[in-house]
DNA sequence: TGCCAGGCTTCAC
DNA sequence: GTGAAGCATGGC
């Protein structure tokens, strides 16, 4: 267990953002986060400290990035024209929201699954995906899935993985951890690409868009000028500033937009 | 119960 | 290059 003071932090405000889909609220002030193969518990407990079920190195080496507990959030917030009425209200409603760093292969297919589904929906999948192909993970909190790699994703075949409720995804998915395999993609190399390289190598791939692949780029490789614009963005983006984003916001375009999405999601 | 969801591919034009 | 049709399925 490790206890740690975290300001500008809001586990809620994440857990709904749709950036990630396994961080779930299993009490008021409690969650839990499966993220690759790790299981962590989180409490909040008064004046912004937490109780993590992990030790202080596993936080220092891998939560602490995976939540981008060093960026300066108020320094993204500056960036908001005071006179810009809407996003200010989005910022004050999204107080303690993060890019995460994710998990680059879960976050492809968690964002191929995303594609016309609602949240809840994409939600649904994953844990069944988990559940069917992912390593079994019991502690004293409970029994947990791993999300499974590639390798175990194709060793279920089509007809086991169609029954996650993918519907036409699944093909998506099959090839794309097909490819996995075959070409031995090296996730870590993408790290090296600018964001036009790597949006098209993204999109090279079946079932894989402008969109999801800008989900992506922003949530697994924190290319923050990458706005993925769906629904809600684009109601937004026509809605409150005529169809354009301002050209102060597009240096932090991805953050600028969670903000939107968190706001504008659940407020219409 | 019909409509919508963190869209993409295919096919006209 | 742009626009529209078709797509599977869960959730409300």
């Amino acid at each position: 267990m490790y206890k740690v003071k975290i300001s500008n932090f809001n586990l809620s405000t994440i857990a709904d953002s749709g950036q990630c889909f396994r961080l779930n609220k299993v009490d008021e002030g409690t969650f839990n986060l499966i993220t690759k193969d790790k299981f962590l518990r989180i409490k909040e407990l008064p004046n912004n400290y937490y109780l993590l079920s992990c030790g202080k190195s596993e936080f220092d080496n891998y939560y602490s990035f995976y939540f981008d507990l060093k960026s300066n959030y108020v320094k993204y917030i500056k960036i908001c024209n005071k006179k810009d009425k809407f996003l200010s209200k989005c910022i004050e409603y999204g107080k303690g929201l993060r890019i995460l760093n994710q998990d680059i292969f879960e976050t492809i297919i968690s964002f191929i699954i995303s594609q016309r589904k609602s949240i809840k929906a994409i939600k649904t999948s994953i844990e069944k995906l988990c559940k069917l192909s992912g390593k079994k993970i019991v502690n004293k909190y409970g029994v947990f899935y791993s999300f499974p790699d590639a390798k175990s994703i194709l060793k279920m075949g089509k007809a086991k993985l169609k029954t996650c409720g993918l519907g036409y995804r699944t093909d998506y998915i099959y090839n794309f951890c097909n490819a996995v395999i075959l070409n031995k993609i090296n996730f870590d190399k993408l790290k090296n690409l600018n964001d036009e390289d790597l949006l098209s190598f993204l999109m090279s791939f079946k079932g894989i868009g402008i969109k999801v692949a800008s989900c992506i780029a922003l949530f697994a490789f924190h290319r923050v000028s990458i706005c993925p614009k769906d629904v809600w963005i684009n109601r937004v983006i026509q809605n409150e500033y005529n169809g354009r984003i301002p050209n102060a916001y597009i240096k932090y375009a991805g953050i600028i937009q969670q903000y939107w999405f968190n706001y504008y999601r659940l407020n219409h």
